[in-house]
DNA sequence: GACTTAAATACATACCGGCGGTATGTAAAG
DNA sequence: CTTTACATACCGCCGGTATGTATTTAAGTC
C-alpha cells in the first residue's frame, strides 16, 4: 500500500501497472498481490481508504464534541484542515489530481457520498436547530461548504497561488457570512491579506 | 466521432476500445482510426472539442452583446443553459460523469481553464464596472459561479432529483444575492418551488 | 508437552485475451 | 507522380486467472 499510494500519485492510476508497483517490492510477483485484492481498482480502493481515515477521525471528534455550536464545528473543520495541510510527503510529489482522472472521481465521490453526509450535514443541522446558523437548505449547504472548501480551495485539485487561494477563501467567507459563518478568524484573515500581498495577482 | 461520442458517454472513455468504435462503423479498421487521429486521447478531444462549440458559440454571443449589463449578461447565461439542457441525446444514454472520470476530468479542466476566462471572466469584470455586479474578487467570484452552475448543479456529474436540484439553484441564488446577482427569476423560483413540493426532500 | 496431520496462508509460475499503438502495403483520387 | 484513405499484419504490455507449492497455523492424539 506504501508503495501503491506513492505511485498512483506520482504517475496517477492509470499509468502504473501492476509491473510498476511489484518492481518496487523486491522480489514479489503478481501471483502475491492477486492473493491480497481482488483487482487493480481494490488495491485504490484500500490506498484511498487508509489515506482518508487520518482525517475522518479527526472530523469525528470534532463533531462529536458535546462543547461546541454548529457554526464552531464547522469553522474548527476548516481551519484545521488549513493549518495541516493533508498530507507531508503527498506534496512532495507533483500531485495534480486534475491530470489523475481516476483518483479525483474517487476522491469527489467520497466527499459527496460519505464525508458530507456522515461530518458535515449533521454539523449544520445542529447549527440550525442551535441558531448558530441560518439556512432553509441545511443539507445542500453542507454540500456545497464542503465542495468549496475541501474541492475549490484546494491546490492538489486546482493549482494555484497562495494569492489565489487566498483570494477563494475570503470570498467564501464572505459569501458565507450572511449565514451566520465565517469560516476564517480575524487572524487568518490578516495572514490571507499577506498572502495576496506577496504572490502575484 | 457520432460513434464515439455515444460509446464513451454510454460505456465510458476507459471501457471503450478502439475496436468497439470500429465494430458500429462497418467494415472499417483500426487503419483508418491511426489515419485520422494519432492516438484514442486524441478521438477524445475531438469528441470534447465538437460537443463544446455549440454551448460556447451561444455563451459568445451573449457576452459580446452589447446592449447588456454585466449581470443580466450572467443571469441569461445559466437561464438558457436552465432550459436547454445541453444535448438531447446525451440524456437518453445513462450518463454519469462521476463513472466515466476521464471524461469528467476533461469537463473540469474545460470549464477551469477555458469557458472561465473566456466567457465568464469578461462578464463579471463588465458586471463591476458598470456597478450591476459587487465584488472585491471578481476573477475568483466568476471561476466559483461556473463551479457551482456548471458543475455542482449538473445531474449529469452530480446525479440529483429535480427537488434537490431545486433546492440546490434556491440556495445558489440566495448566496449571490448580497452580490447584486439573481440568477433566478421570480417565474423560474415558482418552478423550483413545484419541483420541491413533487419530489421528495 | 511432544508429535502428527490437516487446513489455511502466502506466495510463485505459467498462461491468456485484449488492448493501444506501429510499420508497411495498396488502391483510388487529385 | 504524389497524396489520401484506408487494410493487413504484427508487437509489447497490461490486467486477470488457473494452478502449483512451500510455510505457517490449528487441531487432534497420546
Amino acid at each position: 500500500l506504501d508503495v501503491s499510494t506513492k505511485l498512483f500519485w506520482e504517475k496517477g492510476y492509470e499509468q502504473t501497472s501492476l509491473q510498476d508497483i511489484l518492481d518496487r517490492m523486491g522480489g514479489l510477483t503478481k501471483g502475491a498481490i492477486y492473493h491480497h485484492f481482488r483487482s487493480k481498482e481494490e488495491i485504490l480502493i484500500a490506498v484511498v481508504e487508509r489515506m482518508s481515515m487520518e482525517n475522518t477521525v479527526a472530523m469525528a471528534k470534532i463533531r462529536d464534541d458535546a462543547g461546541l455550536s454548529g457554526k464552531e464545528k464547522l469553522e474548527k473543520m476548516f481551519s484545521d484542515s488549513l493549518k495541516n495541510p493533508k498530507q507531508k510527503d503527498l506534496f512532495t510529489v507533483t500531485p495534480n489530481l486534475m491530470e489523475n482522472p481516476k483518483l479525483l472521481s474517487f476522491y469527489l465521490k467520497m466527499v459527496a457520498y460519505t464525508i458530507v453526509p456522515d461530518y458535515i450535514v449533521p454539523v449544520i443541522r445542529q447549527g440550525v436547530e442551535d441558531g448558530s446558523i441560518k439556512t432553509e437548505y441545511p443539507d445542500e449547504l453542507a454540500d456545497l461548504i464542503m465542495l468549496l472548501t475541501d474541492v475549490w480551495v484546494n491546490p492538489i485539485i486546482y493549482p494555484m497561488t497562495d494569492g489565489q487561494m487566498a483570494n477563494r477563501i475570503m470570498l467564501i467567507n464572505e459569501l458565507l457570512k450572511p449565514l451566520g459563518i465565517q469560516l476564517i478568524d480575524n487572524e487568518m484573515i490578516a495572514y490571507m491579506n499577506e498572502c495576496r500581498k506577496v504572490t502575484d495577482r
